[in-house]
DNA sequence: TAGTAGTATTCGGTAGTACAAGGTACCAAG
DNA sequence: CTTGGTACCTTGTACTACCGAATACTACTA
């Protein structure tokens, strides 16, 4: 699937915190999910800038922690404005999903 | 629901040409259209950038008409260009439909 | 021991998109 | 002749995903 770029705005972040709610992680592994989700060409640069600014949004809380892999790893953990934003997120990707769904049904 | 439009990136446009495939229409009443959808913060300043894309990218054709209510009316029509990326854009959506919702539900 | 590959983060710049805000034009009714 | 509804267009801004490049650490291997 090529060029998903314009469509992810928005939503990649999402899924982002969706992966870091469901399990404390690192930048790292968190693009290598997304890859893995069909999400083939999210690179890191991308992830980390997120991962910044949620950070910086304070939805999440990092912690360093060495890795016996490479240079130290940054994980990061939802908190309490995290898991709401998380809740957020869905409920405005339901209410999308299903406006356009019925627009593509011919919705009258 | 609270300001879709980040959510929106890449996806508007897909709606646009969606409701000019399904019938001849113009700016104004494609806004009206996607109001009553569900897309209710959507401005006219939105739709004619949109339109005038499609136009630039030769994805429409634009046909002038008095109105009798104001001033003349553009209507756009899809030509076969602009078919093709509807299709492109509906392939795209189920895509991004599946990998979301797989993710959501804690896809392994 | 030098080189390469894999892991891991950061930063600066770019392009695309929705939107806000403003303006223009035309008609009918009060 | 002013107001309100219809219809269109333009400019500027904020946000986001992406890319390229740099940095750093470890392990393997030629």
């Amino acid at each position: 699937m090529d060029d998903l770029t314009e469509m992810l705005k928005g939503t990649l972040e999402g899924c982002v915190l969706e992966i870091i709610g469901s399990e404390e992680t690192y930048g790292y592994a968190i693009t290598r999910r997304l890859n893995e989700l069909g999400f083939a060409d999210v690179v890191e640069g991308t992830v980390y800038t997120i991962l910044l600014r949620l950070e910086k949004n304070g939805l999440v809380q990092a912690t360093k922690r060495p890795s016996g892999q490479g240079p130290p790893r940054k994980f990061y953990a939802l908190n309490d404005a995290g898991r709401e934003e998380l809740a957020t997120f869905w409920a405005k990707w339901e209410y999308i999903k299903s406006r356009i769904d019925k627009l593509k049904e011919g919705g009258r």
